[in-house]
DNA sequence: AGCACGCCGACT
DNA sequence: GTCGGCGTGCTC
């Protein structure tokens, strides 16, 4: 009889036999239906073989009239689920258009892809201004296959638009019905589209070559979304090449440093380009100075000119919430449960604890040394928007909440910071404004982020500078407000020049071992109980030293205690060397616990 | 992941 | 006396 080995869409890391019905053509890239656990599930075929095991269940329906993966692709598959310590099905799940209920039958084949030959070009990073553009000539003289992958849904709808004037465009992301998206990747693969724009579902669709797949922002920590697998879509994107003649493009304002180290290192091609247009950047420093204020008086100067001027001015603050402290002894006001700082909300004259949720009145005297005098500290967009307002009455000032901005409110907050004279905003506001909207963006106190108890503080800190500053016209002015005024992101802002940062942080990333030169892991232990967990904890780290070319760090308990993180280091084997080191974990008969492990991570979780 | 099975608290 | 909490375990 004839087998099917099927992954599902589920944390398991083995796939599941089923009997071939007589009379059927079953061929491994093909989604199938079958029962799992009582439900009829999809899953991906990875094999179909001839044997004898009896008791097997049948395959209920193909999903799928032509495989949707190759054999080439399916080892791609294998090759990510492998990195990224994911199940195989899952991985699958995430990187295919969603199945449609049934599909009309396909005569065009699954398009040959061979191994790269020896003039395959190299990929191909662009940074620098019009990079987008020049993307758009490439896609207009070449006559391929292209697909352009972006990090959200909104970004895709634009490029989808741009495309369309160049031929035929589909859309392979959640932007558009499921069927739709069904039918963007057989128009791929039979040729009769050749452009199409997509997310990471889309990161496998077929490209008949010779084809060109383009990763826009590749340093945007968006392309690694919650969720199997745990890869970044660049990496992705480099295998894929690696295994299939196309050409890579990335783009990137300001490219991560594993790109970057990839360009220095010859792997990548990173052609120079001509410094373009920029902003006048001036960095004020605030140390020392009473912060009663958040406007320095260079920002406040300029904020009047640009408003008499009549442009547009942002005002970048930080997503952290202000606390409440002590003038005389400096203690900030803490949760006496959690022992972090209270959120300090003006609006309501209320602390907020942000872990357990419990609200307090301002307290009248501080509880350490009963000084009188309590006064927030940090700026968050709320408190800013207030200084703004008593100085600036007669501005139409909007303040841009990523959490208002989304849900039904969101549109009416859009239409009024897409209206006004000066936007107060987090990172996510810049998508309000296009190249040289503003007249003027400043970054009120960026040390929060830069200080962030992350080793890709400077990196996030250096792409947000840089991105404020291309929003800004040639005659406008960038103004940072730092009590690390000296910093190498902001100079390398100042002077339009990324080598700045880019030297000494892949300096800082050698000495301290931090990627692109080592690699990173973070494995989660949970059991029931805290010191179950703690156990678990210890018993994962014990295994975990136990292999030779891993950097083991001690078990960190999350404030619950209901979770321990165990940060580890290694080389390009870290994915194989964690995997055989927590196989006894992994075991039915290891019993309690549950261990999670992230590879790369792009967003560090403490 | 789902979905079942399986033992301990507040209700008709 | 039941309904239901989610801890544990299995799914071809």
């Amino acid at each position: 009889m004839t087998i099917a080995d099927v992954a599902f869409d589920a944390p398991v890391h083995h796939s599941f036999s089923y009997r071939v019905p007589d009379g059927w053509t079953v061929v491994p890239g093909q989604r199938a239906q079958a029962p799992l656990g009582g439900a009829a599930r999809v899953g991906m075929v990875v094999a179909v073989r001839d044997g004898a095991e009896p008791g097997l269940k049948p395959l209920a329906q193909l999903v799928d009239a032509e495989p949707v993966l190759s054999r080439a692709q399916l080892d791609l598959v294998d090759w990510i689920a492998a990195q990224s310590l994911s199940s195989v099905g899952s991985t699958c799940a995430a990187l295919l258009p969603p199945p449609a209920g049934r599909e009309a039958a396909g005569s065009a084949g699954l398009a040959a892809s061979g191994a790269v030959g020896p003039g395959a070009p190299k990929p191909e990073l662009l940074t620098g201004a019009g990079r987008e553009k020049r993307v758009l000539e490439r896609l207009e003289a070449t006559k391929g296959a292209a697909l352009v992958i972006a990090a959200d849904v909104e970004t895709v709808a634009r490029w989808a638009q741009r495309l369309a004037k160049i031929d035929r465009a589909v859309r392979l992301d959640s932007g558009v019905p499921d069927e739709e998206r069904g039918a963007a990747w057989r128009a791929l693969r039979d040729g009769s589209a050749r452009l199409a724009a997509g997310t990471r579902s889309a990161l496998l669709a077929p490209l008949p070559p010779p084809a060109t797949l383009v990763l826009l922002d590749e340093h945007e920590a968006a392309h690694k979304p919650p969720g199997a697998p745990r890869m970044h879509s660049r990496d992705v994107a480099l295998e894929r090449r690696a295994r299939e003649p196309l050409a890579l493009l990335l783009t990137a304002a300001t490219p991560s440093l594993e790109a970057w180290w990839r360009a220095e290192s010859g792997l990548i091609d990173m052609p120079s380009r001509e410094p373009g247009p920029w902003p006048a950047v001036s960095v004020a420093d605030t140390r020392g100075i009473l912060r009663r204020e958040p406007l320095t008086p260079p920002l406040a100067r300029a904020i009047r000119e640009t408003l008499a001027a009549k442009r547009r001015v942002f005002l970048v603050v930080s997503r952290l919430t202000s606390s409440l402290a002590c003038d005389e002894c400096g203690a900030v006001v803490r949760c006496g449960d959690c022992a972090i700082a209270l959120a300090y909300s003006r609006a309501a004259a209320r602390l907020v604890c942000r872990v357990c949720g419990a609200s307090h009145p301002l307290p009248d005297t501080c509880a350490a040394c009963h000084g009188r005098r309590l006064t927030p500290f940090g700026w968050g967009a709320e408190r800013v928007e207030h200084a703004v307002r008593r100085r600036f009455s007669d501005a139409r000032i909007a303040r841009w909440d990523p959490d208002a901005a989304r849900g039904a409110r969101g549109e009416a907050q859009r239409a009024a910071a897409a209206a006004a004279d000066v936007v107060i905003g987090t990172r996510g506001a810049l998508r309000l404004f296009g190249p040289a909207a503003l007249g003027l963006a400043a970054f009120v106190a960026p040390d929060q982020l830069l200080r962030a108890p992350d080793f890709r503080a400077g990196e996030r800190t250096l792409a947000l500078a840089w991105a404020a500053a291309e929003r800004v016209a040639a005659d406008g002015a960038v103004i940072i407000q730092s009590q690390n005024p000296g910093h190498y992101a902001f100079a390398a802002v100042a002077r339009q020049n990324l080598h700045e940062f880019y030297r000494p942080e892949l300096k800082f990333r050698a000495e301290l071992g931090y990627p692109p030169f080592r690699r990173l892991a973070v494995v989660t232990a949970r059991a029931g109980q805290s010191d179950e967990t703690r156990r678990l904890a210890e018993a994962v780290g014990a295994a975990l030293r136990g292999s030779k070319g891993l950097t083991v760090y001690p078990p960190i308990a999350d404030r619950s205690d209901r979770i321990r993180r165990i940060v580890t280091k290694g080389g390009d084997d870290l994915p194989r060397l964690l995997d055989d080191a927590l196989r006894e974990f992994k075991a039915p008969s290891a019993g309690r616990g549950i261990i999670d492990v992230e590879v790369d991570p792009v967003e560090w979780p403490f």
